[in-house]
DNA sequence: AACCTGACTCGCC
DNA sequence: AGGCGAGCCAGGT
């Protein structure tokens, strides 16, 4: 079980309508330190239709305008029609969505 | 094999 | 309050 295997599993195991921000994955893979990985890890091998890297934003809940898979504001699009709500164009209501706990990972 | 860099976050000036 | 550096992992050069 590597970093990204960690990074993976625990990215999965959010719930549909919520998102993470990578340092909750990060501390739910043991180390919140580990927040730039997990954006790497994403980055680097996101098995499209397996893991759900749409529900992963920046702590004050925009995501990263730079890449996104498949265009940025495609995250946007596909976390609405999951129905999560936003304050602006660009940040995800963390208030409501942001999961309360993400479970640890091996 | 060493070095650089990249979807981040937090603490210290 | 805003800017800067450190900590972390993997893959490419």
């Amino acid at each position: 079980m590597t970093t990204f295997d960690r990074v993976y599993e625990a990215v999965k195991l959010i719930p549909r309508g919520s998102v993470a921000t990578y340092g909750q994955v990060a501390e739910a893979i043991g180390n919140k330190r580990l927040a730039r990985v997990v954006g790497y890890a994403l980055h680097a091998n996101p098995q499209p239709g397996v893991i759900p890297c749409h529900r992963v934003v920046m702590k004050d809940g925009a995501m990263s305008d730079g890449f996104a898979f498949g265009g940025a504001g495609r995250q946007a699009e596909l976390l609405r029609a999951e129905g999560v709500t936003f304050l602006d164009d660009t940040h995800v209501d963390m208030a409501r969505h942001r999961v309360r706990a993400l479970p640890l990972i091996q």
